[in-house]
Parts: C-alpha cells; sequence; structure tokens
DNA sequence: GACTGGCACTCACCGTTTCGGAGTGCCAGC
DNA sequence: GCTGGCACTCCGAAACGGTGAGTGCCAGTC
C-alpha cells in the first residue's frame, strides 16, 4: 500500500515539527503551522493510517504523534531536502584550518569545528593506515640495542614505536636497515606490508638479520595489524542538553559507548565516499547506541576515502541540517588533506 | 572555638555514611551504625555545633545532615586514614601496562585504568616538555622545501612537525642542520631551547641560514612556546553514574569544562609531586567545577615530576580511597617511566 | 469517494490536599 | 554534661479533581 502525497506531507511536517519543538504533535496545531490545505480531522485520518505502517507512533493515548524511527528513516531518504549552509557556517569551514601545524591538529580542529556547527558529538576518524601509503621510514638510534622507528604516511600520519634489538648496532648498522626498509616500503601501501616485509630479511647483512627481525615483527604486529585506526571526539557535553528528554533516561550508556574505540570505528565500516550514510535509532548495531542516529560520511582527497568522520545524537535531529554540514566539513577536509 | 574529639567523631560519621548512602544523614541512624557510645540527642547538640561552625548543613529544616565543602576538607585534612588497596587493585596496577609498545599507549592504559578503579573521570597529563630534556632531533625530507622535524624527549615523547624552508634543500644540507640542531640542543631541558636556538644561526654554512631559521621558529612557537601540554581523559560516563543527585541538575558544564583544555591544565597547576593534592568544591578555580572535587599528584622517575594525574569526581566520593588510587597508579607510573 | 464539522471520550498534566514519618530543637530531669 | 520526652517542621508520596489538548468516529456535504 502506497501512502499520497499528502500522507507524505503529513509525515514531513510532524518530523520537522517535532525536531524542532520535541513535543508529540497534533493535528490542529499541524494545519495551523503548515498550510495544509485541509481541516485537522483530515489530517487525523491521514496520521492514522502513517500509524498504521509504523511511521508514527503515540506516546499514549489521545496525545498528539510523534515520528518512529521508520519515520524517520522515510524522511530522510524521500522527504528532506539539503538544506543549504549558512554563510556563517561556510565562513566557518573555510576558516577553521588556518594555521594548523600538523596532522593532529587538523584533526583536532575539525572534530571541535564539527561539534560546534551540529551542537553534537563530533567523531573524526584520522587517516586510515590501511588506505595510506608509506612515504617514509626513520630509525632513530636511542641506545645500541633500542631504536625508535618513525613511520610516515602520505596522509600525514606519523607513527612511532620503539624496538629492542637483539645485538648492539653501530651507526652503519642503523644506515644500512633504514636504507633497506625505505627502499623496499616506500611508496607501498600499508596493506601490501605484510608481503613485502619478509623478504626485507634478505636485503641486509647477515649480521643485521636479527635486528631486521624485530624490526619486521614491530612493523608488522604492532603498525599493521592492530593500533592502526585512531579517532577523536568531541562535543559530548551536547549529549547534556535537551536534558534525558531524548536518551530515554540515562545517557551514560551512549558515554559508555563514546569510550569504546572498537564501537565507534564499527560506525565507519559502511561508510563510503559519496554522500552521507545515515544510521537511525534501532538501525544501530550497537543495543547501548539505538536511542542515537548517526550520520558518517568519508572523506579523502579527490575522488578516494582515507577516513570518515561524523555526528552522533538523539534520534530527534535535524537531519537535513546536519547532513550538509557533515558533507561539507567532510568535502573541505579532503580538499586540504590533498594539499600536504 | 575548638571541636572536642566526640564531635569530630560525629562528623568523619556523617561524612562516611552521606557518602556511601548520597542521602542526609540523621542522629538516630548515626548512633546506630557506628556505636557512638551516647544518645541520639547528644549526637543532635554537636550536629548543631558543627552545622553552626560550618561543617555541616540541613538540606531543609528537619531533614538529616550533610557535610559542606568545608566539612570534607577537615574530614580529608584531619579524620581520614589512608585506605590501604586491595589485592585486587593491586594486581590491576601492576599488570596494567603489560605490552605498552609506547608512551601514548602507557598514557592511555594508565587513564583507563584509574577510571575504572575509581569510578570517577581520570585525567592524566603527558609528561610535560618543559620539564623534558631533548634526547633527539630528527630531520626528514618531504620534499626539497618541506621538511619534517622530530623530537624525541628524556621522557618518551615524540613531537613532530611540518617545517617549509624558504630554498630548496639537499641531501647534504639536511645532514648538516641535523648536526648542528643535535649539537646544540641534545640533552639540555626544553625550558633552555630559546637562549640556544637563536645562535644555531651561526652554526652552519650561510646559504643554510634561512632555512635553518624557519626550523628555529617552528621549535620555539610550536614546541616550546604552546601546543607544549597534552592531556588524556577516560570515564566520562562515570559522571552519569549517580545520575543528576549529585551536579546539581546538569552535568553539562561539566563536561564541558572536561573538553577545555585549559581549564584541565590549570587542575595540574598547584601538584607537587609528594602526595596528593584535593581540591574541594568551592575550592576549585572554575564556576563549572565547583560541584566537583579533584584529586591529582604528580608523577615521574624517582623523585622528579614530569607530569600530572589526578581523578575528578562529585564532592561525595570516597577520598581516602580515591587518595589511595592516584597515589598508587602515580607512583607506578613513575617507575615505569624510569624504566623506558 | 474524499473531505469536513461535530461530538463524546480519553488521559497526561498540574495544582491542591492529605498524611505519615523522619528528623529536629528544646527542656526538664538525672 | 548527657538523656528521654515531646511538640513541631517539613519533605515526599499518594490521592484527587479539573483542564485542555488530542483523538476516533460518524453523519453530512461537495
Amino acid at each position: 500500500m502506497s501512502l499520497d502525497d499528502r500522507k507524505l506531507e503529513v509525515l514531513r511536517a510532524i518530523v520537522e515539527d517535532y525536531v524542532s519543538t520535541q513535543e508529540p504533535v497534533g493535528s490542529r496545531a499541524l494545519v495551523e503551522r503548515h498550510n495544509l490545505r485541509v481541516s485537522p480531522a483530515t489530517v487525523r485520518n491521514d496520521m492514522a493510517v502513517l500509524e498504521e505502517e509504523g511511521y508514527l507512533r503515540q506516546p499514549h493515548t489521545s496525545a498528539g504523534r510523534v515520528p518512529t524511527d521508520k519515520g524517520y528513516r522515510l524522511f530522510v531518504d524521500k522527504l528532506s531536502r539539503i538544506k543549504p549552509l549558512t554563510p556563517a557556517e561556510r565562513r566557518a569551514i573555510e576558516r577553521f584550518l588556518v594555521g594548523a601545524v600538523d596532522l593532529d591538529d587538523v584533526v583536532h580542529r575539525t572534530v571541535r569545528l564539527l561539534a560546534q556547527l551540529t551542537r553534537q558529538v563530533a567523531i573524526v576518524q584520522y587517516p586510515s593506515l590501511s588506505r595510506s601509503k608509506v612515504r617514509h621510514l626513520e630509525l632513530i638510534s636511542i641506545s645500541t640495542t633500542r631504536l625508535m622507528v618513525v613511520m610516515i604516511t602520505d596522509t600525514g600520519r606519523v607513527e612511532q614505536r620503539l624496538v629492542d634489538v637483539p645485538a648492539p648496532l653501530g651507526a652503519d648498522d642503523v644506515v644500512e636497515l633504514r636504507a633497506a626498509m625505505n627502499e623496499a616500503l616506500v611508496g607501498r601501501w600499508l596493506t601490501d606490508t605484510p608481503t613485502v616485509v619478509p623478504g626485507l630479511h634478505d636485503q641486509v647483512r647477515p649480521e643485521l638479520s636479527g635486528a631486521m627481525a624485530s624490526l619486521s615483527t614491530v612493523l608488522l604486529e604492532t603498525l599493521v595489524e592492530r593500533g592502526e585506526e585512531r579517532v577523536t571526539i568531541a562535543g559530548t557535553a551536547n549529549l547534556a542538553r535537551a536534558n534525558m528528554l531524548d536518551f530515554a533516561g540515562s545517557l551514560r550508556p551512549v558515554l559508555e559507548a563514546l569510550e569504546e574505540e572498537v564501537i565507534i570505528l564499527k560506525l565507519f565500516g559502511q561508510v563510503r565516499q559519496t554522500s552521507a550514510h545515515v544510521r537511525i535509532g534501532d538501525e544501530n548495531e550497537f543495543e547501548d547506541l539505538r536511542t542515537t542516529s548517526v550520520v558518517a560520511t568519508g572523506y579523502g582527497p579527490r575522488d578516494t576515502m582515507v577516513g570518515g568522520l561524523g555526528v552522533l545524537g538523539p534520534t530527534r535531529m535535524d537531519y537535513p541540517g546536519t547532513i550538509a554540514t557533515v558533507r561539507a566539513v567532510a568535502r573541505y577536509l579532503g580538499d586540504v588533506l590533498e594539499g600536504s
């Protein structure tokens, strides 16, 4: 059964009103605020149908209607137009990176900007190592048996690890190791390293094979296999704004979920570069986030995607505005990364 | 006017009961739970005196008593004995750093452990650059006119910055710059760099003085003067636990304050290595934190102090337990830093 | 057939009231 | 100086009733 245009219009109006007032919306108020050219009674009939179809629900008998997750979904997919950014927002986005000194700085500024513009919790994932190429590897000798390996990627990430080597190394040894590693890895995708690294062993003098083995292990285990993803979060205070009206009672589980890096990373799992991915309430995999919605998208230079960013807030959020902001910030961040 | 022993004992009992029950405590309940060898009426008289002196207050006439900030202060200073850690806590502290790969990892594990043990918001400051010495400076050429400078300190911090130089540099030039910088700076306190860096200019060939100037600027401006301090926070979800009973109404301002790095850093301003520094309610400089208490201490190898750590929670907190935990974690973290 | 006006009904919300109990302050007596 | 007793206060929970927004349904109109 399909819904005719007026019913859709009614749904749209209800979502908009509910988002802005935070209160169940009734038929009379609806016809007054939007100029639907029908009477409240007609709207009531439409609402009854929409409720039967699962797009609306009543908090209690004889109260106004509230959109369900399914209702929001329909709204987002079919009924909302992208809301253009205000000039002020546009300006903020264009200026937020002036004077950034390195990738950390860029990411932090981005996440704060996003939190401020959307008034929600903002999340920015660092450029994923698995979508980056090695730009340079540096070995720095800390003591004769301890090295620091610093890896720089084309996306600007800098990761360092301490490595203990089995036998003391001289300065020449370090130079040789460094040369061999750079020779083999620079320009490669990080995802290729597992196939390349084993071969490194043969590229150095036999005396150094022990050291090279330690380096390889660290490289693979701590950079490629785990710890490769990082995220930053800002704006958690925004959760406490519409105090307790959203988030049925407690926002504790939400705050807990936000501290679990694993959970957060999964939010970006299905994100693609093009357009924004919206997950509403129940659609979220994690129990604790069933009262929230996530608007996420990918970012990266040109048409590539090196990481994700997005916001999290109550299901009752301004989807068109949020989507527009998230996309704009993502696009701008991508452009900036291109330049570095 | 001084308080006799029994009055102090009464105050102690009230603080303990209130902390564990979260409810105003009355005279009858008090004599029953603690074996004060007097009648409720006597306790009432003592309470009246304690209230007059500002150590207690009544939420309303004819309710039980609640400690004031001043009451907690007296309790912390005079009435509480350090509570020894449980074996489980001790074990947790000894194991939490097994397998840490670098300083970031150490700091993150520490902050999570502290949040878990105290069930409060935990804050760990990275070793301060101003209390660190330069261990090594590395220059990595990104392009002919762009360098990355990586600084490693004796406390394990690694900071990197991009530097654009005015004229293209060859490999030899980079080597010369690196040598000059390391020569001048390794082993120095970071706070000494402003006096040393200007002299660097003369240590390289004239052709390189432009590049050296750029490097010097970045070194001084972005490493020494600003951005030198970093903190990590965990356990914000703990704020939402005793939901709204502490934090008079909203925890939003608290969450906001926690996101302001500047505010957080000031919490460690007066902290010294020895013992824990406790700031209770009103004693906090920042308006938004007047409903919270902070227990902080310094940490560092041996008797030095390189950074601070602590927890933040409602004024109604288990001070003896929290103080013990904070100190134990700080001591252990100091030991670990010594070894790296 | 679609829309509308009218009408009876429901039920959350709000302010008022009542009531019990925990707790106090005070006082007289030991 | 401590204690038992007593009158008093006041919060909090429960009970109550009125109000109004909102609904569902139905008969009538275009």
